[in-house]
DNA sequence: CCTACCGATCGGTAGG
DNA sequence: CCTACCGATCGGTAGG
């Protein structure tokens, strides 16, 4: 089927242009580099993309899709807020560490995006950020933290994550749920022992 | 005199490239485009540079240095493990703050140095980072930290705090101390209210 | 999916 | 520091 084939190969495009944007750069990366790693011209790209530029919205709205899809259904549970910190950070890990190289795409080469994409995207990043922020600030309230700038903790939090992609190996002896293990038990309880 | 004038000018078009760097990519950012922020000719330039990547590497190996002459004479003082973080992160973060655009290209655009640069540069890195390992493997010893795996916890240390430079605005309230007071009191103490 | 090709732009040099 | 220019490469299109 012609269709299937035009689907299967535009999957191929995407993901030889995400392992070379995440090691070149979006902007060092010439759609000749990604044609020839494919194997075919590349002029012949253009049958399966509108631009090279597509292919970075694809990599990161549909990254920014899976970060909401995993949010929403813990959001709905009960428990502490650090439980919910726990469990949000656990989801965003697994996002995270689904596709390491996208997920590095995604954080460094998301302003390389023209207008109007580059808003939206930005706005999504604020309104996910903002639901981290609420968490911190719920747990605020109900005496659980004592954080005195929910905003500077969360991005601190989320940067601490979202430098793995860049280093993670997906063999390794960290799992996902380690990692946010980790990172939750040392933003909750702290590297002190008491 | 023509000396000083020349040394001002290839200060300037360096000040100038860590703008344009940081905003665009290195990569994305054109000789041209450097000439005409400045007011002059793209093949002006160089008469002051030998090439584009030497600006990268001379923003790249200066900050390099300041981070290791910062770090220097922490080393030599005595205290606890966690007092040693506490100072270690504030050298961090003051020399991040200094030049926060120079910071920011330093942290995401050495991979487009050439070899040996790139060899060079990543030696340093570990090297830096090996030593902030070592003082929570101390802190670990001597009971005062319970690190799991240093390695780990550094780098989430170091990327919560590297990521500051893309959104960190120098009028802003919150001094260099207050930020690395902020980000080693969660990381020592954690959120968590006792 | 290919050949052939476009205009634009790139980093950089020669020569003054 | 400029004018004039180089060869290479860029993203993308036409036409089959």
């Amino acid at each position: 089927m012609i269709t299937k084939n035009k689907l299967n190969r535009k999957q191929q495009i995407i993901e030889k242009a995400t392992q070379l944007f995440q090691k070149q750069g979006y902007a060092a990366t010439s759609m000749r580099d990604l044609a020839s790693f494919i194997g075919i011209e590349a002029a012949s790209l253009y049958s399966h993309i509108k631009s090279k530029e597509e292919i970075l919205q694809i990599i990161c709205f549909q990254l920014a899709e899976d970060f909401f899809n995993s949010l929403q259904s813990i959001e709905l549970e009960h428990g502490g807020a650090d439980e919910k910190l726990q469990k949000a950070v656990v989801s965003h890990v697994e996002v995270l560490t689904k596709d390491p190289a996208a997920s590095a795409v995604f954080f460094s080469e998301w302003r390389h995006l023209s207008e109007p994409y580059l808003t939206d995207f930005l706005e999504m990043r604020d309104q996910y950020e903002g639901r981290f922020i609420q968490i911190l600030i719920d747990g605020n309230e109900s005496g659980i933290f004592k954080t005195l700038d929910a905003k500077f903790t969360v991005l601190a939090l989320l940067s601490s994550i979202n430098w793995m992609p860049a280093w993670y190996k997906p063999g390794g002896k960290l799992s996902p749920k380690d990692i946010a293990g980790n990172v939750t038990d040392v933003f909750i309880n702290g590297l002190r022992v008491r």
